[in-house]
DNA sequence: TCGGCAGTTGACCGATCGGTCAAGAGAGCC
DNA sequence: GGCTCTCTTGACCGATCGGTCAACTGCCGA
C-alpha cells in the first residue's frame, strides 16, 4: 500500500509492553508481530534485525524519561533530587499496575542481558544510562553549589552512586517480588544520608 | 556405569562459564554439552530442564559467595563491611581477568533475564540474595552494637542499600565497560557515608 | 494518466532450539 | 558368572527461531 504511518510506532510500543512482561530472549520477532497486528515482511522492513527494534524500544523509553526529570527544574537541589526518587518510584509504580508486578527497569533489564551479547546494543544502553547520569550529576553539582552537600561528597560519584542504587533496587524489587512503592523510601534515604543535617 | 562422577560437575561448572561470558538465552544447551564434552542424553540424564540448570549454577556461585563473606569474622564490624567490599570488587576483577571485561554478577544477570519469566528460577535467585542480604545485615547490626552506625541508619536497611548498591554497581560497570577495580572504591564510599566520622 | 516507491503480505528458508528415546556399557553386589 | 542400576551415547523429534523474498497495493508527484 501503503498506507499505515503507525506500524512502526506500533511495533515498538508493542514490544515494550513484552519486553517488560518478559526478556530479550524469550520474546521472539513472532510474539511482536502479533501484539502488534504486524506481518514479519513488515516487521523486517522497518528494521534490519532484532537487536535494531531493541534500540529502538531503549530510544523510546530513554526519551520518556527524560522528559519526566527535566520537568522539575528550578527548585532547590534537595528537593530535585527528592523528586527523582520520586519519578523512579513513580514509573515503577506504573509498571507494577500495568503487569501486576514490579518488572524491572527496561535499560537494566536489557543491559543485563545483552551487554555481553551484543555490543552495538550495549553502546546503545550506555549512551542512555550515560544521559540519565548526567541528568543526576547536574542536580548533584547544584547541591554542592548550594553547600547542601555533606563534606567529602563529590557531586559526580554521588550521582554515578544515585544510578546504580536505583539499578540495583529496582532488580532486587523484580527478583524478590516486593512492591514498587518502597522503591522511592531507599532511594530517599540514599539521598538523606549525603545531605548535610537538616537540609530538606 | 557408567564410570564418570565429575560428569555433572563439570556440566555445571562450564555453564557457569558460558553463562558469564554470555546470557541464558545466548547459551544453548548445545553449547553447554560441547564445553562441558558431554552428550545431551547425559545432559538430561543429570538436569530435568535448562532452568534446573540454572538453578545449580546459582547453588555455584552462592556456595562460593558465602564462603567468601564468612572468611572475614571476629573483627570490628566497619573492617568487616569494608572486608565485604573488598571481596566484591576481587571477585568481579577475577571475572574481569578471566573474560577481558566485567561480565556482570551471576545472580544479577540470571535475575534481570529470568525473574519475568520463569517463577522457579526467580524464588531460587531471591533465596540467594536473601541469604547474601542477611549476611551483610548481620554485620549491619554488630556495627550498630559497636556503635559506630551513624543516627538514624536502620541495619536492615543498610543491608538492603549495601546489597542494591552492590548490584547496580556491578550492572553500570557491565553495561558502561568500566574497570572492576572502581566498583570497591564506591562500595567503600556507600559503607563510609553510613558510619559515623572517625570510624576507620 | 501513469510510473515509481514506501509499505504490506504470506509463503518460505535453513538453522537451531529444548527435549526424547532405545540401546549399550561398565562398575558393584550377590 | 550374571543381575542390576547408573551413566552414556547418538540418532532423532517437532517446534520455533531470526530472517528472506517476490509479488502486490495504493498514494503521490510528474
Amino acid at each position: 500500500m501503503g498506507r499505515s504511518g503507525d506500524t512502526r510506532e506500533r511495533i515498538v510500543r508493542a514490544s515494550a509492553r513484552l519486553l517488560l512482561s518478559g526478556s530479550y530472549g524469550s520474546v521472539s520477532v513472532d510474539d511482536v508481530c502479533a501484539a502488534a497486528d504486524v506481518r514479519k515482511g513488515s516487521f523486517y522492513h522497518f528494521f534490519p534485525s532484532k537487536a535494531e527494534l531493541a534500540k529502538a524500544v531503549i530510544d523510546l523509553h530513554a526519551d520518556a524519561l527524560l522528559e519526566r526529570l527535566a520537568a522539575a527544574s528550578g527548585d532547590t537541589a534537595a528537593k530535585r533530587l527528592h523528586g527523582v526518587a520520586d519519578a523512579v518510584g513513580g514509573i515503577q509504580a506504573g509498571f507494577e499496575a500495568t503487569y501486576g508486578r514490579v518488572v524491572g527497569c527496561p535499560f537494566g533489564n536489557l543491559a543485563a542481558e545483552l551487554s555481553t551479547v551484543d555490543d552495538t546494543v550495549r553502546d546503545h544502553l550506555a549512551s542512555a544510562f550515560a544521559r540519565w547520569e548526567h541528568g543526576f550529576a547536574a542536580i548533584c553539582h547544584q547541591a554542592e553549589h548550594e553547600g547542601v552537600l555533606r563534606e567529602g561528597v563529590d557531586p559526580d560519584r554521588l550521582a554515578h552512586s544515585l544510578l546504580a542504587h536505583t539499578q540495583g533496587r529496582i532488580l532486587l524489587a523484580k527478583v524478590g517480588g516486593l512492591s514498587a512503592t518502597d522503591i522511592a523510601a531507599t532511594l530517599h534515604d540514599l539521598i538523606d544520608v549525603h545531605l548535610r543535617e537538616g537540609a530538606a
